[in-house]
RNA sequence: GGCUAGGUAGCUCAGCUGGUUAGAGCACGGCACUCAUAAUGCCGGGGUCGAGGGUUCGAGUCCCUCCCUAGCCA
């Protein structure tokens, strides 16, 4: 009896690009949704974009576009990134949509009537220029416990400290940069306190990891306070049906989203919309979040869906956060790496494989390690996986075609099919690092067949062909085997192989029960290449890009029907794209020293502070600058720059300046500088 | 600051309710092989399990303190 399934992964929030962050999350969901659909259940795979709340009303402004333009340019760029890695939502939709401001009243209204929103005044930072309520995010002043400058309104990121922002000393709006009043407005507010026993309950029956349960175990220590859902115009959002001039917070209907998109599908497939989300339904529902986002999913969300009469979530499946070489991403550090980033240099399986073969279910971070991903990639997929097959190719080939008619060693063929409830089981729980253990250490036990077997040998003798054939049907079977296993890793690679060994071989996970025997073959394709380690390393823009070695080979090795759309677009003569300035490592860079240049009447000699290492730079500002200006202030650089040899020493990198000429006489070098607040070694875009 | 999770070979990670000489893959060294995308197979070196105390016949595994990393504090 199949299962019904319906599975979400977090709603990506439309002002800004999908980096690894949000990739980690899609592969997690998009392996389990597809191994699912492997062993034959239903199930269904829904997203949204998230559109609502002031950082997009805010942007959208500073953009000169309206908030319904800069999330349709924003939905359009994620669809693109999540299709590029493989994600296959059955849809992905927006939390802007009539289905969701359907349901988003709906849950509302239903919620007023039982009695669960109460409506009392909050005082809140008010910034009278903008004419507008700010979030906490949007006050920054000074810390009231340590008095470390520059905090937001929320926290202090120097001594820990939480607090509201009317605590903070000299607060300043940064929308406006004025000083901002306190002034009262009526909220709504969700009684969760009401639904402490309902969730206390619930946790005991989901599929909740320990980890996350110790964490809910924390919250209702600290008592379940009532939850503020509404915000005052001008807001980007809905508004509130009863309460004019105020909108639903965007966490109220994001989640929300989750029905307004399977809304969507339903209509469009002709779905039974009671059937996932009726109170004590069957169907399962999975929501795949990271750790920052459990109190939202794990306490108001079942709370909101019980309390509007619906189904809770079967399971929400929390795991941890990306870090890159160890470190949390950043911008300023250039691990910051999008996933447009990413697809413009590799391919997605090598990175699915990568994500999947560190995932454990549990919320402690993954790091991606840049070489070992390199390593780790290469050796399992290429020399392992993949050898199985490209070794045993030419041995069928040469003997006419076919797969042999009986298995040689049927026991080991056995022992290869054997694990595979053990294996589901590891997928189920989201254990896809052991899972991939597994799977990896059977392809170890197929070369090392190969080698005792040595089909290569027998193949010598003409009487034996048939030997050395059957020897290679038995390896290849146990790299499909292997391949059915994968499959939710590598939908590519498996699409791929079924071309070469049949649709049949990979359509069902217990297909790997029955031996493929006899049938014909098509020609081997190449299932997969190996990932260039110069490429890897041009993922993290900081890294100073060596200078480029001359006339080498191309970077990217050539793949075979590169399946990349994005055709470079044509431009006019003489403009660049995005991808051109992309080349320009651009970086703030702090002067340490300066010192005028012995034998030079136009260079001075700078010392530069770029965060994490420093530069000398010869720049021929000398009859425009005084050293002594110079030092302290910050200015432009660009730091992929060859390093050049000068007669005075080596110059690594140039400072950005800005001269003109006036027939022919110099008008003055200008040097370029950033704005206060800016870090050594900032990136420049 | 409080809480949650993590800190095991150069790198990435396994180690269940405490029990024989702490495991794997990669990297490294040696050998073999040449079918395979410089792939594969065999052998080997390498760890005082974050630090310090404690409980126990016995602790990576339990307790306490401290240090480091990430997240949450709605």
């Amino acid at each position: 009896m199949p299962r019904q399934i319906l599975v979400t992964s977090a709603l990506p929030y439309a002002n800004g690009p999908l980096h690894f962050g949000h990739i980690i999350e899609a592969v997690q969901t998009d392996v389990w949704v597809r191994f699912q659909k492997l062993r034959g259940n239903d199930c269904l795979y829904v997203c949204a974009e998230d559109t609502h709340g002031t950082p997009i009303m805010i942007r959208a402004q500073q953009d000169g576009i309206t908030p319904e333009q800069l999330i349709a340019a924003s939905a359009e760029a994620h669809s693109r990134d999540y299709a590029g890695f493989l994600i296959d939502f059955d849809q992905f939709h927006s939390t802007h949509s009539a289905e969701n401001k359907a349901w988003t009243d709906t849950l509302y209204t239903t919620l007023r009537d039982r009695g669960v929103i109460t409506r009392r005044s909050v005082r809140q930072s008010y910034d009278e220029q903008a004419g507008m309520f700010l979030p906490d995010r949007y006050v920054r002043g000074t810390c009231p416990r340590c008095s470390a400058a520059d905090q937001y309104g929320d926290s202090c990121e120097a001594c820990g400290a939480t607090y509201s922002p009317a605590d903070l000393k000299d607060p300043v709006s940064t929308v406006t940069g004025t000083t901002p009043v306190l002034r009262d407005s009526d909220h709504l507010f969700f009684k969760l306190g009401d639904f402490e026993t309902m969730l206390r309950d619930w946790l005991k029956t989901s599929g909740l990891h320990e980890s996350v349960r110790a964490k809910l175990g924390e919250w209702f220590e600290a008592g379940l306070k009532d939850w503020d859902i509404s915000r005052d115009k001008p807001y980007f959002g809905f508004e509130i049906p009863d309460a004019p001039g105020k909108y639903f917070y965007v966490w109220f209907d994001a989640p929300i989203g989750y029905i307004g998109s399977f809304a969507a599908l339903a209509a469009r497939r002709g779905l039974d919309f009671d059937r996932y989300w009726r109170s004590e339904t069957e169907t399962e529902l999975h929501h795949f979040i990271g750790k920052d986002i459990g109190y939202f999913h794990t306490l108001f969300w079942p709370a909101v869906l019980h309390g509007a009469g619906l189904r809770r979530p079967t399971g929400v499946h929390v795991h941890g956060f990306l870090t890159v070489d160890g470190h949390k991403m950043s911008k300023s550090r250039g691990t910051f790496i999008t996933a447009q980033r990413y697809l413009e240099l590799l391919p997605p399986e090598p990175l699915r494989y990568y994500f999947a073969a560190k995932l454990t279910g549990g919320i402690e971070d993954i790091d991606l390690n840049l070489e070992d991903f390199t390593a780790r990639v290469n050796s399992d997929i290429v020399g392992k996986l993949v050898n199985i097959a490209s070794r045993c190719a030419p041995f069928i080939e040469r003997a006419g075609g076919h797969l042999s008619e009986t298995l040689p060693d049927h026991a080991l063929f056995v022992s290869f099919t054997e694990p595979r409830e053990r294996i589901a089981q590891l997928y189920e729980t989201r254990d896809y690092a052991a899972a991939i253990r597994e799977v990896m250490h059977l392809a170890d036990k197929a070369n090392q067949y190969v080698d005792q077997q040595k089909p290569w040998i027998v193949a010598k003798d003409p009487a034996r062909v048939d030997e050395a054939r059957a020897i290679a049907t038995q390896a290849i079977n146990l790299f499909r085997v292997l391949l059915v296993y994968l499959a939710p890793v590598l939908p590519r690679i498996t699409q791929t192989a079924a071309g070469w060994l049949g649709e049949r071989a990979f359509a069902h996970w217990d297909a790997v029960q029955e031996p493929l025997l006899g049938s014909a073959l098509g020609k081997y394709p190449q299932l997969a290449t190996r990932v260039d380690p110069a490429v890897v390393k041009q993922l993290v823009a900081s890294a100073p890009t060596p200078a480029p070695t001359v006339a080498t080979a191309p970077v990217k090795p050539a793949k075979a029907a590169a399946p990349k759309a994005a055709p470079a677009p044509t431009l006019e003569p003489g403009m660049i794209g995005i991808d051109d300035f992309a080349k320009l490592d651009l970086r703030a860079a702090k002067v340490l020293e300066a010192s005028r240049v012995e034998g030079s009447d136009k260079l001075l000699c700078l010392k530069l502070d770029l965060g994490d290492h420093q530069r000398q730079v010869f720049s021929g500002i000398s009859a425009s600058y005084a050293p002594e200006q110079l030092v302290g202030r910050f200015v432009v650089m660009i730091a992929n720059l060859a390093p050049r040899k000068m007669r005075f020493g080596i110059s690594e990198g140039m400072v950005l300046c800005a001269s003109g000429k006036a027939d022919g006489v110099s008008e003055g070098v200008f040097l370029l500088s950033a704005d206060s607040g800016v870090q050594p070694g900032m990136k420049i875009s």
